[in-house]
DNA sequence: ATAGGGTTAG
């Protein structure tokens, strides 16, 4: 890497060459450099260190990241925090990322922008609403500013936890809006079913003269294809290559999506035999599903086919497939996927569902025992299941699955993520707390129903929603429209 | 002279 007879690396040139390796990122060549830190001596260089800090970050080294941070025995900088946070914040570690934002402020750093960017994505990214709300209330009340950057993460934040009047108050309350900032709130509108905001904010946008992108474009047609905006949606299209701008694969994706929710299969599959680009499992399983209800047997071979050369170790594919067949009632080829499945070793990958108590998230997947408190977990969903059963509603919803034995039938009913952390909410809030849980999957409208009972019974306001989707599913390939 | 931040389909 560095050339005999070449002049040796100072803390400045090596800073700038890690930072090169962050932004790109390039893991490997960054690890060269660490260990030339080393060799020369510059290792204790606080700007080396938070470079190297930052490299681990970003390439979602959290434990390298770790590593480095914890080696920093001299006061921790702002820097060192933040890049610390967002390590976290990037993976998803919600917990982990608010215990050290604690930390920091016990060690006596105060928190800036920056700093904040990196919480709230934290509680963006899970779902974190009253994580998400507190840590606004602390930007106000700590007067830090709210920027270009921050205030395009409270607006992603607010939208990704269901609040999009909040989200659209942000907005609103910006001084200056970049396409970033446009786009967050247009996405927003769109995930919500809001066509006509997004497609009104959009115009407005366009006449401010603020240039959009492709990401932009992803609001824009994903909020046509929410709402069955087929005609519109082929419009933007064109607006955006007369635009100059470069379809991505997302919305390459988002045209699919919206043909092929407007029932128009035979123009979705031409379109993506069309492509110019080599389509994605997102696309091949959206045209799986809308060709689940026609007589189109070559599509489903085909997106089927692409699905497992693609990934052929992501269960989803397979479990899909399987219940395709198994709404057809062809219990050879339900068979044959479970065969498929226990041949390429493919193991079921369960749905979980998050609680927010006290500051923290509690994460629940199916049926798993290893929770600490897993019997008094138990113990009330005996109880919920009676007051259930009592008020006249059966308290299990039925099994998707088709041919698991019964006795795991019933763990599977039993255990459902969401009623694990309801149950969890339950007995860690007293009434009238508002129990908040985050399901990565979908639910099902049955699982509102019993949601709605156990609401009422236990006089809490629990609510179960779905990650980021709230839009209601229109067009022939969802119908699930029970969301809140 | 050096460091940490925002929008991405289903």
């Amino acid at each position: 890497m560095l050339r005999a007879g070449a002049p040796p690396p100072n803390s400045f040139t090596l800073a700038f060459t890690i930072k090169a390796c962050a932004v790109v990122p390039a893991l490997g060549e960054g690890q060269q450099l660490h260990s030339q830190a080393f060799r020369h001596g510059l290792e204790p260089s606080p700007y080396v260190q938070t470079g190297l800090l930052n490299l681990y970050a970003r390439c979602e080294e959290v434990a390298l990241a770790r590593n480095v941070f914890d080696g920093m025995i001299e006061d921790k900088n702002l820097v060192a925090w933040s890049s610390m946070i967002s390590g976290y914040s990037r993976l998803g570690m919600v917990n982990e990322a608010l215990d050290l934002f604690r930390e920091m402020q016990a060690a006596g750093v105060n928190p800036d922008e920056v700093t904040m960017v990196s919480v709230i994505l934290a509680c963006a990214k899970t779902g974190a609403l009253d994580l998400g709300r507190w840590v606004h209330a602390f930007i106000d009340r700590k007067g830090i500013k709210l920027d270009l950057e921050l205030s395009t993460a409270l607006i992603d934040m607010y939208a990704k936890c269901g609040l999009i009047e909040r989200a659209r108050w942000v907005f609103d309350e910006m001084v200056e809006r970049d396409t970033k900032a446009w786009s967050a709130m247009i996405v927003g509108l769109a995930t919500h079913g809001l066509a006509e905001d997004a497609l009104g904010l959009f115009s407005r946008m366009l006449q401010l003269k603020v240039r959009p992108n492709n990401v932009t474009f992803i609001g824009v047609l994903s909020a046509c294809a929410h709402n069955g905006l087929v005609d519109d949606g082929r419009r933007y299209w064109s607006t955006m290559q007369k635009m100059g701008i470069k379809a991505s694969l997302e919305n390459y994706g988002c045209m699919v999506d919206l043909l092929c929710r407007s029932g128009l299969l035979d123009e979705a599959y031409s379109f993506v035999t069309d492509m110019p680009i080599l389509p994605n499992s997102v696309i091949w399983r959206n045209l799986l599903v809308a060709s689940k209800s026609s007589n189109r047997i070559d599509i489903v071979e085909l997106a089927s086919k692409k699905l497992f050369e693609l990934e052929p170790q992501s269960s989803e594919n397979y479990v899909l497939l399987s219940n395709l067949y198994a709404s057809k009632s062809q219990w050879d080829r339900v068979r044959y996927m479970r065969k498929m499945m226990k041949d390429n070793n493919v193991t079921v990958v369960a749905g979980c569902s998050s609680v927010e108590i006290n500051g923290h998230m509690h994460k629940f997947v199916v049926s798993d025992g290893s929770h600490p408190e897993i019997k008094e977990i138990r113990l009330v969903l005996r109880e919920i299941a009676d007051r259930v059963l009592r008020a006249g509603h059966k308290p299990w919803t039925e099994a998707v699955l088709h041919d698991v034995g019964e006795e795991e039938k019933e763990v599977a009913l039993c255990e459902h993520s969401e009623r694990l952390a309801i149950a969890y909410g339950l007995l860690k809030t007293k009434a009238p707390h508002v129990i908040r849980v985050v399901k990565n999957l979908r639910f099902c409208p049955d699982c509102h129903e019993v949601t709605k009972i156990i609401s009422k019974s236990y006089d809490r306001e629990i609510i179960v929603r779905d990650r980021v989707r709230f839009h209601r599913f229109i067009g022939g390939s969802c119908s699930c429209k029970d969301f809140w």
